[in-house]
DNA sequence: TGTACATCAGTGAACGCGCGTTCACTGATGTAC
DNA sequence: TGTACATCAGTGAACGCGCGTTCACTGATGTAC
């Protein structure tokens, strides 16, 4: 028995076949950083690669099916940004790890404000996102959750606040995920610096801050960074 | 000289222009409530309304000017809910002022989730949002500000850190439109809180606590309260 | 009050556009004997 | 190694859809004298 190895294909057909369907991603990925979800078309994304619209059709079943991929590679591509930022970061300081992850966050949400859109903006309309899509989009969740984790494990014998049951109850398929170190507190705390940091990111990119904030891009970042140090204390990261 | 109100247009065709109009906006705001802005489009509206597509042109120049008048629409709904459900409260309670300001915002969302999204979800691809959306764009934003003023005035005694420079000067533009009573601090503050409000609401709207967070309204509503508190206490509202 | 003219709402046809998707086909690549 | 058949990538035409916008037109409404 020849030794097999399946990712790596032998015969033409399947090289091509691997190259072209990415090929296929790579400029839907292009399209929606130009122009944004809305405008991403199988027969202009065709048209650049030079086939045929209906030969697209030999690689991706459908417009839908390519807007999940591209959704699934947009988490992919910001979670890999965030996680491989906070690991850089020794795993004793909390805040910086944090920090970190909010500013792998925005930077990549700056770099590529159509693909942050896609994921983080309105849904796309009479699109719904199916079960592929939900690992992918808890990956940068997950690298928060690890510094509370590491929190807690630091400092077992901090005190948080009871919280009120209808709220602990709302909390439960999270709860279920995590664990039993974190107390409920400190998860809400969590969700909310989570929501908190992507509305200060899509406030930004999405123009509300328009006469508001200056154009000043240090400026900017000198902002957030005010932010991400409130909501650092507000974790209990500082102390 | 006859006495002339040029609100109340006595000609048939004038009166008929207004109620058409009107109409026309009518349906429209139907359609973005059912379908959203995408597929917000003059010629079904046309058909709507039993008229021929061209007619509406009559009215409305381009469908980017009606998406316009839909966007200030959507914008003073919303300004007209929270500034009427925070002038309910008495003046004096500063954190029960604010709690209105949320419950009407998130309320407001819930209603109305496609206008909503067309006002803080993405920008919708091509089209620049004109002057004209600006002033109703800041109506919630001013009720904020209102709270945090009588604030400062009746606790012209408390003492706020200084921000660094940088963040300072990234404030200048909403500094301009201030009372000189709030303080750098506060007003960054303030910032956060909004821009995380809006973070809240459009995480439970655009999905992102799917998995995460209970079905159960209630208990979502608890949980917002629960932000809503924590937001007050940030912002010195509960002392 | 009556007439002549100007204004303007609404019609219907048309232009030109791009889209997603299907289908019968060709020719090249791969496989089994 | 060579042949016969199966697989499959890519073609080109077509279907059917809806859109925004323009334009010459008609007939009703409004206005000035």
């Amino acid at each position: 028995m020849a030794p097999v190895d399946s990712a790596v294909p032998r015969t033409a057909r399947a090289r091509a076949r691997i190259e072209i369907t990415a090929e296929i991603l790579r400029t839907g990925r292009e399209h929606l950083a130009e122009e944004g979800a809305a405008a991403l078309s199988l027969r202009a994304i065709a048209r650049d690669l030079g086939m045929v619209s209906s030969a697209v059709y030999r690689y991706v079943p459908s417009r839908d099916a390519l807007l999940t991929l591209l959704i699934i590679d947009a988490y992919n591509s910001l979670g890999e940004a965030v996680e491989s930022a906070e690991a850089k970061v020794p795993r004793d300081q909390f805040s910086e790890r944090f920090f970190a992850v909010g500013h792998a966050t925005r930077s990549w949400a700056l770099d590529h404000p159509h693909e942050y859109a896609l994921i983080y903006g309105s849904p796309v309309p009479g699109y719904a996102a199916p079960q592929d899509t939900l690992g992918p989009a808890t990956r940068v969740s997950n690298v928060l959750l690890g510094i509370l984790v590491d929190l807690c494990l630091a400092h077992p014998r901090r005190r948080y606040e009871p919280l009120p049951s209808k709220v602990a109850a709302a909390l439960s398929p999270l709860r279920a995920e995590v664990p039993d170190a974190i107390p409920d507190a400190l998860l809400m705390s969590g969700l909310t610096v989570r929501s908190s940091m992507f509305g200060a990111v899509s406030f930004e990119l999405f123009g509300q801050n328009q006469n508001v904030i200056g154009d000043n891009p240090r400026g900017r970042t000198a902002l957030f960074d005010e932010q991400l140090r409130s909501w650092a204390a507000q974790l209990g990261l500082l102390g």
